[in-house]
DNA sequence: GACAAATTTAACATTTTATGAAATGAGTAA
DNA sequence: TTACTCATTTCATAAAATGTTAAATTTGTC
């Protein structure tokens, strides 16, 4: 995923507070929204889903605490990354910032480098998981490792480049099952990317040239499956 | 590692701090060593090799800075995890102390639930590598000295940059295995720091040059992995 | 057979990595 | 301190690999 594809929510009632928010992190090439109080916030959260969300905690109508609660509870959003703004004072609300679902907190007066690099850090760990994939499945006699990206057909091994390898993978994980086109690029793809329809169709034949014709069956009209 | 195998050092002169950071986690299940100034510290850490340390920042005899600066030059104790203790206002310690090369702080006072989560997610980097911590490890025909930082490829003695040998000496602990770029710069510079995207490109190269261009393999897209 | 959907190939675009060189930082010895 | 060295990081550019699109062709279904 690139910078400008990262979606950060800033939310602040002090207009101060969020100018300079939304100017270190833009210059980093985050794409920014704000909203200028709790309410405000979880609305925009659910339109936007950020992936991260920056909430001060103390805000008239609803404080950063109480956001933060309905945030987590939201659909779609209880693995948003979110972090507390806190005034060095306020030392009670690290506890209920932790108690209510927060990842870390950022204290006040802020500072742009630590700002910066906790925010990288935080976003790093987005993609570091890989939670739910099996490291080594075998499908027939195929063997999917994971844990060295490459794949043994029949005993011989190769690599595969990413998305093909994400694309067998997914196939292989339910065979018989079929994948329609939308949930492969849903699932191989992501959905912030949007490619042309005819993208998978070229992968698909890569993967029946490297791996084998008849293991890949065209469904018309839905999409395709992977068959042993 | 089990909880009661990991040893935790608090340093700190007041009593007071001693007993409730001691008090909690002992009550966790760490094991738990202290000294009440800077020098015992530094001593107390050559002696028991902990795992994590604490380190108040104002302290009579030797402060936290220097003690730290100390501890990180310490052979086998380079990669310990060391925090700060600082009071709320003390904002610049902050700052020297991730230049003496703390791995985070806390600040008091000290809340237990705070302490305790961070503690934890300190530890959660050590719990991974439990296998990779081996002072001396043979992977072909490399053999990686981490006691004395040094490492033998093919009977010949190098002696590598820190990076390098973290680098190196993380590729190795499990051959073939691809680590991601996120898992790279987590494992090898820390979850604090934050570097280009290009540095581990550079720092790949060197080994490269060192060691032998084909050990290290490519995997455009994820990151990399070390062949025998 | 008509028509929409899928395949195929090759050209094209984009992303990611490699590399050399230079800037910055840290540590050390004079 | 100052000068010097080595480690680390950044930057710019080149090169490679991967990913996407377009267009002609084929397939399958009604």
């Amino acid at each position: 995923m690139k910078k400008k594809d990262i979606r950060i929510l800033l939310v602040d009632d002090e207009p101060d507070i969020l100018e300079i928010l939304s100017y270190n992190l833009s210059a980093e090439g985050y794409n920014i929204f704000t909203a200028s109080n709790g309410a405000d916030g979880v609305a925009k959260a659910k339109k936007k889903q950020p992936h991260l969300i920056i909430l001060d905690v103390m805000m008239p109508e609803m404080d950063g605490i109480e956001a933060c609660e309905i945030i987590r509870n939201t659909k779609g959003l209880e693995n948003t990354i979110i972090t507390f703004l806190t005034a060095r004072g306020e030392d009670y609300s690290q506890v209920a910032g932790f108690d209510a679902g927060a990842d870390d907190y950022i204290t006040k007066p802020i500072k742009p480098k630590v700002l910066v690099s906790k925010i990288k850090g935080l976003l790093r760990r987005l993609k570091e998981d890989d939670a739910g994939t099996e490291d080594i499945v075998k499908v027939g006699n195929i063997i999917i490792n994971r844990e060295e990206y490459k794949i043994i057909n029949d005993g011989v091994e190769l690599v595969l480049p990413r998305k093909e390898f994400e694309l067998l993978s997914l196939l292989t994980s339910k065979p018989n099952k079929v994948f329609k086109r939308e949930v492969i690029l849903d699932r191989v793809w992501g959905n912030e990317v949007v490619v042309g329809g005819r993208t998978i169709d070229v992968h698909i034949r890569k993967l029946r040239e490297k791996i084998g014709e008849d293991h890949f069956k065209t469904i018309k009209g839905v999409g395709y499956k992977f068959v042993l």
